[in-house]
DNA sequence: ATATCGCTGGAACGTCGTTCCAGAAGCAAG
DNA sequence: CTTGCTTCTGGAACGACGTTCCAGCGATAT
């Protein structure tokens, strides 16, 4: 039985909470078996009796911070304004902790990827569309998340050290406003409004453009 | 100047090449400078002569798939079918090299990026989308591409050594179908499915609701 | 012939994930 | 209190990796 799992005992909890810490502030090359030993005053075999290896921490990790994410609920409102409060539940916790993007892909079968989908789902058929394409449209919104927190973990990565987010933006939209219009002329368009925009509304004017296109195909 | 560039002289191009061929059957962790050095029968140091690093070397190796993509020339079809094309050769080009899905999010300023995202946006302003609303719709779009490309590289990393695809979803589908009726309802619902769903038809259905959500935002 | 330059191959360094193990800390039985 | 057993700890050690370093090769220019 466990010893003392009270001040000072390792637990599994308190190494995850440490590993999400320190994935937060230093993006994923930051959590290492060694920095974390030194972390928690401990070895590294101490640690590996809690936690299997690496990819179990992180999807451990992952299920913790996305446990917040389904403690929300939707209660009573439109199934539209429900599934743009679980997407925006998850942009936010991405936002947050843009590590997971990397993550979040390959825990389809884990319990919080499964009951997130199991989320969009019920709103997707309380929307109305018909059985056989209520799988797909769920799907595409799912798709669009991952997608969407990819970039996020992407920009993150780019972003430790040196500049912020919105340094790194201006730089790209430098980057668009200075092509060849003839060869680019989209980009060079899209510039300003590359250079300004809002993460989150641009994230929920996706989740809208969807929802609008499975509300046309009901 | 190059000294020999013919039958075994080193070259950024072979370097590349033989990156790609490792990549491709043995996933993000056979690209090995020694296995890489071994295969090219040379040493470690001749290959920092050509390539930076080895983020450099994956940047490089997508790039050189995604020039394929690239080649592909959508004449004179409507917009939407233009999309669809553009699109599809993105899913196929992923659906070969699963390791590319990791890599997308991060160089979108590099050139193939931007290239794909210049014809994805030419299309949506030919669909008369208004103006201010072409990048978001068209960040849409893109995004979209790169969750369902991301979903892919983390199934294909799953897929090492292992089970094949089948197999795979075979027992997703199986944990789906024995989940509670009355906790899952959706994932119980759907699980057949998702057992024996095409994935590149999925794709093209989840960019045809983003295309008909575009469509009735005109 | 000699010096120079582009390029090569392999040794070496530091860091990582992981394994191993001697032993501390608690508990149960005598 | 002692003895044995189990649970848990800390740190040493291992192999593999990305990367750096450098002695030296062949070809060319002087």
């Amino acid at each position: 039985m466990a010893t003392r799992t009270g001040q000072d005992g390792l637990s599994r909890d308190r190494i995850v909470e440490a590993a999400i810490a320190m994935l937060d502030d230093g993006g994923e090359n930051a959590l290492t078996f060694r920095a974390l030993s030194t972390r928690l005053k401990t070895g590294a075999g101490a640690i590996y009796w809690h936690v299997a290896n690496k990819e179990e921490l992180l999807a451990a990790a992952t299920q913790a911070v996305l446990a917040d994410v389904l403690r929300g609920d939707e209660g009573d409102t439109t199934p539209r304004d429900a599934v743009r409060a679980i997407a925006l539940g998850m942009f936010d916790a991405i936002d947050h902790h843009p590590w997971i993007g990397g993550q979040l892909g390959g825990l389809a079968s884990r319990s919080a990827s499964m009951r997130i989908i199991e989320r969009i789902g019920q709103q997707v058929q309380a929307l109305g569309m018909p059985q056989e394409h209520q799988f797909f449209a769920t799907s595409t919104l799912f798709s669009f998340i991952l997608g969407v927190a990819g970039q996020n973990a992407a920009n993150a990565r780019a972003r430790v050290g040196g500049r912020g987010r919105a340094e790194l933006l201006g730089a790209e939209a430098a980057i668009w406003a200075s092509l060849d219009p003839a060869e680019f002329p989209f980009l060079r368009s899209a510039a300003g409004q590359m250079g300004d925009h809002d993460d989150r509304e641009q994230f929920l004017v996706g989740i809208d453009l969807i929802l609008s296109g499975i509300g046309s195909a009901r």
